[in-house]
DNA sequence: CTGAAAGCGCTTACAG
DNA sequence: CTGAAAGCGCTTACAG
């Protein structure tokens, strides 16, 4: 059976609409639009009679019809443009897009997740979102040469980051936790237990927490009138593997180093069985302080020492950003603090 | 500035309408739409000036305004029930969602997550679906009595599931990889190089997956006339956790077991610490073979001989058959094979 | 092959 | 406080 008049499927029989409701209440249908967005100007027995009628037929508003009315689609995309196999690996995502749906779901609002991890699925992305099936973009883990990027500003959508986009800071609000400080936190504490050739292990250098964290890192020996080795930074893209090739790489240029601070859990977690194999003791040998905390820090063989981030506040507060902008407010950058978090890969 | 038209936001300016390309092009809106949805009965001439004015006027339809007429969304919600800390350490999830994800946008279908644990969320959920905010819905790991099952079916949601759904096998689609045979497969390979007290770890006795593996595994036991004795068996619930106390309480009740067939990848991982830490060798003392070959299989220490599912082929048939229930098709049980793996945990 | 028209089911000023 | 009416931007028979 073909028809252009959408019923229940299945059943052939058509949904109630506003009308049907108001049929029965007998009200205009006005009016039980009214009672449907909780408008003022309706009489405690019009709006009794229209909840009943609504009860009565099994009401449900037609999406569809209220966005093509509002203007508004009532859902935000997740948009993931770090190659898939991160999306597995690092907890990063998975902690995030917990807290995302919970925050998003708390204020009626819907998830859609995206994934634009390959050529055609990103040009896929630009029509949808530029298309305005969603009200408003989250980006997980922007780099700052991604193309995409400038397109989404360009068509004007509204966007909320996490982690500072640089090269659109003023274009695109962010949430970012506090990673220049969170690092200096943990390598002053490096320092405080008496390590002296502390090594690095940065995250990609065109996003804000590879480039801060590095720099917390760097400001610490600075201010200690340490010298900073280029033998003993190593850069890493947040993937396990690459966290171990760069622990290799260090061994390797800079085999007296006594701590390494690495700029993720995931990574940090691939250095210790590296370490293990060259026979460096953790923390007796060779001290290790990840970033993050999303709890594959607690699990690891010794327990990671790490930077927590507060992940619920930054979802709730991507969110709340993300609303704001929607509703027409100027870009924000919003910081959140960081603390350390001290376990046997480096005790205090 | 509030408005009841929807404009670029930002600048204030509408978004060019079928009107305006129709306009543009010196044809009706109705020839407009017609070259839109690649419909017959359009002069070349027409298709050209049409095409010609999209490109001018950087004209996209309004997604609402089209599912308004269509009774369609173009949407699709992948469905989760599983408690939420299962999806970030059961990578069956993620291989799923990733494999989904790239059917839909395959078929120019938009994925979108609902994560429905928690009270609140089911009943968003069910509200959500019953809406017909979506198509269809594809629904992972379903367990028997799930009330939200019921009500859904009831609401005549489109529907398929992976793994069958006991008890309503009649009017929900599936897509399950051969757990019987694939279970039969890797207890006659253990049986096959010598093992002959082997336990079994399950998966939950209320999903098709937890039952069919259990079922191969006794099948292979009472073919060979070999009594099943209830100490080598122990239930899991899919979590790591549970597959770790199902190892230590078969080392409790049955501590002269040589092999035990885990039905998931992510319990069998759990084991291997488990055993080591019971002075257990593997394989030499006891052999472990798995379920899944999810990815984290190879990367175990040893690496884990198991059942692989062939994962894209699922992912792509849910898609296919979640198409055909949609366009009123009657609903389908699809089987695919499985092939077992052998690594290191259990080496030919 | 093409256009005029009805219809999808809502929301929202506007006039009472 | 309420109703009639216009409008959101499409699709799809229907009549040419």
């Amino acid at each position: 059976m073909i028809s252009s008049v959408p019923t229940s499927p299945g059943t052939g029989r058509k949904r109630p609409t506003i009308r049907d409701v108001a049929r029965e209440a007998g009200v205009s249908y006005a009016t039980v639009s009214r009672v449907l967005n909780g408008r003022e100007w309706v009489s405690p027995e019009s709006l009794k009679a229209v909840q009943d009628a609504i009860a009565r037929t099994g009401y449900r508003a037609n999406p569809h019809a209220r966005s093509l009315a509002t203007g508004r689609s009532g859902s935000v995309a997740f948009l993931l443009t770090e190659p898939q196999h991160l999306l597995f690996e690092d907890p990063n995502f998975s902690v995030l897009l917990r807290g995302v749906a919970q925050a998003l779901s708390d204020r009626e609002l819907t998830l859609i997740l995206m994934i634009a991890a390959t050529e055609k699925e990103r040009a896929r992305a630009l029509d949808y979102l530029g298309g305005r099936h969603v009200d408003g973009v989250l980006l997980v883990s922007p780099h700052s040469g991604d193309p995409l990027l400038a397109r989404l500003v360009r068509a004007e959508v509204p966007i909320v980051a996490c982690g500072r986009v640089l090269g659109h800071e003023q274009a695109i609000s962010s949430v970012a936790a506090d990673d220049r400080g969170g690092a200096r936190a943990a390598v002053e504490h490096l320092l405080s237990v008496g390590c002296r050739r502390i090594a690095a292990i940065t995250g990609p250098q065109d996003t804000s927490g590879g480039v801060d964290r590095l720099g917390g890192y760097l400001d610490v020996l600075a201010a200690n009138g340490i010298e900073a080795v280029p033998e003993r930074i190593a850069h890493g893209d947040w993937s396990r593997e690459s966290g171990a090739a760069a622990m290799r790489l260090l061994l390797d240029r800079a085999p007296d180093i006594d701590a390494v601070f690495v700029a993720s859990d995931a990574m940090a977690a691939a250095t210790l069985p590296v370490l293990r194999a060259a026979g460096r003791r953790v923390p007796e040998d060779i001290r290790v302080v990840g970033f993050d905390d999303t709890g594959v820090a607690a699990t690891t063989d010794p327990p990671l020492s790490t930077v927590r981030q507060p992940y619920d506040r930054i979802s709730e507060e991507m969110v709340r950003l993300l609303t704001d902008v929607i509703g027409g407010r100027t870009p924000l950058a919003v910081t959140v603090p960081t603390t350390v978090v001290l376990r046997q890969s480096s005790p205090g």
